[in-house]
DNA sequence: ATTACATTTGAGACTCAATCTCATTAAAGG
DNA sequence: CCTTTAATGAGATTGAGTCTCAAATGTAAT
């Protein structure tokens, strides 16, 4: 836990952010599990614990932790956006532009949910996948 | 263009909907480019062609065509969503049996548009994608 | 420590895309 | 044309997320 209160540390450093027990908090929060959840049950679960907070902290703090890769930000695109710690090694796919040759890296966990639907579906084991999208990248569309 | 007509009484008749003069409107403005544009655009070209209708009417109508696959919803994640027309024709993808070479297809709408969002995201336009899951059949497992 | 200054925080107002309400209008089938 | 049922529109409402600004807290120099 430690290493996850450093991580915090140089986040907001990099940011030119303090670091602040706010701040903390919040990311003690996403850390304590391994789900997605949006921004008012971190907040709720934090005022449950007894702590002090506001939403707007909780969103401000969120914001810098998602642009930092600490949190990553589920759009799901319907409701509320949904949070997850980022501190296992991420799994990744990737876009690329088939003009240039510019790759960039994916990674969505609702694909991922629904593969493992279709493999089901199948009665299929997954052991591994593939998953590249080919097009236009900004620059050269 | 009668043939998009033909589409959209299908759709229609296949949610027990009445083929009305406005959501043709709707139907017709977005399959006028082939643009990703947001529901308040949709609307507003449909009121500077000089026809009627309200923004409520454009929403409920843009609804039921994703919900008919015939629209494509890109959900950007901030600000409005935006929607396409998607009249080309439909593909699969695969799923294959490392053991012992059997090879079905899968098609998922769901996955389509996340990969869409992805996209989006990206800022990439894409022209194709490859999606492999590999893995143990139901035989081989 | 104390002071002086800058940043952060919180309560609630605000934004804005999208949805809902319900009186009015239009379609379908006699 | 008439009746029934669904669709439409204007504006109110919703709700996630952002903004405001006074108060609280952190930071650094003295």
């Amino acid at each position: 836990m430690a290493k996850n209160i450093q991580l915090l540390k140089n986040v907001l450093q990099n940011e030119g952010l303090r670091y602040t027990s706010k701040r903390q908090l919040v990311w003690d929060e996403i850390c304590k599990n391994d789900d997605h959840r949006d921004a008012e049950e971190i907040y709720f679960k934090i005022i449950q614990r007894g702590k002090k907070v506001s939403r707007a902290t909780v969103y401000r703090t969120i914001d810098v932790l998602v642009k930092n890769n600490l949190v990553r930000k589920l759009k799901l695109g319907d409701g509320r956006n949904q949070y997850e710690n980022k501190l296992e090694t991420a799994h990744h796919d990737h876009i690329v532009c088939i003009q240039c040759g510019r790759i960039d890296e994916f990674m969505d966990e609702n694909i991922e949910k629904l593969q493992d639907e279709i493999a089901k579906e199948y009665q299929f084991k997954i052991v591994r996948h593939i998953h590249q999208l080919f097009g236009l990248c900004r620059d050269c569309r």
